[in-house]
DNA sequence: TTGGGTGCAAAGGCTTTGCATGTGA
DNA sequence: TCACATGCAAAGCCTTTGCACCCAA
């Protein structure tokens, strides 16, 4: 998508980032894949179909420098890899981060937004003194498919 | 403490793993520094005051044991290193572990309990068929103490 | 031109594992 | 007795880093 491509590269540019064919690629990898939460080996396998010659390392930086800029979003679900997604609102930073369900069965992610922890923030705000400002939340359970077995 | 002692003793017991002074050592050194966080090294340094022949490996076992077992909680802040803490009720598991307020500024860890996730989880299960059996929840922020500087 | 970006390989750093020995039940 | 637990060292594994080369601005 040509337009994606445009769009990835202002965006780049917006961030003071050089746009090099690497880092475009790599942002097309994660959304054309919302939500599925690549592992950098997996960004990596996804972009040497089109562009073979990149290396891991370029992978780790600008997942890396992506992660810094909030441009993309980081889940560490605990089996030893970091995961990325591309952020909903792309470059719309607002502190707050989405939601994930995380099935113990199958290892399905589902994301979801609620407010319901402004509320929560606002109490500890109020009682503690602290100043939340992002919060990360993982529900871990069963998914309807595998409820269903 | 020889209470605690006893009571460590009974928990291994209890859950089917041997008593061996390394596993009793261990969650001493938890249970004395309650809502502490610690990493597997810091364990490994306590423990050695003590117990001076005790190897790394047996810490990394151990914990992963308890771990598994629910006696003590697991938490992971994206540092590189996994930490450690006694579980506020011990052996009684209801499945629902407490939240982490964390200061961005001085990197120190609160611990809070809320309820107010329930209504949530059961908004879910309602819309999404999901069934949350537990959560982890971590805020992100500016500690009274740091904002105060 | 030129400073940031990339590829490759090596190094890092936390954690796990193999194996022989030790020990709680 | 004997299956489980431990210590030590080596291996694993994801990620980062050094360095020479390359290229977007």
């Amino acid at each position: 998508m040509p337009d994606n491509q445009d769009m990835f590269k202002k965006l780049l540019k917006k961030n003071g980032l050089k746009v090099t064919t690497q880092r475009v690629a790599i942002l097309e990898v994660l959304s054309s894949r919302p939500g599925k939460h690549l592992t950098a080996e997996e960004i990596y396998d996804f972009v040497k179909k089109k562009y073979p010659d990149i290396g891991l390392a370029t992978v780790y930086r600008t997942i890396q420098v992506l992660s810094d800029l909030n441009l993309i979003d980081k889940l560490n679900l605990d089996d030893g890899y970091v995961r990325y997604e591309i952020g909903k609102k792309d470059n719309e930073d607002n502190g707050h981060h989405h939601h994930h369900l995380i099935c113990l069965d199958c290892g399905s992610i589902f994301s979801f937004q609620d407010d319901l922890l402004e509320a929560l923030e606002e109490h500890i705000e109020e009682t503690l003194g602290f100043k939340v400002v992002d919060h990360e939340v993982k529900l871990y359970g069963h998914c309807k498919k595998c409820l269903e077995k």
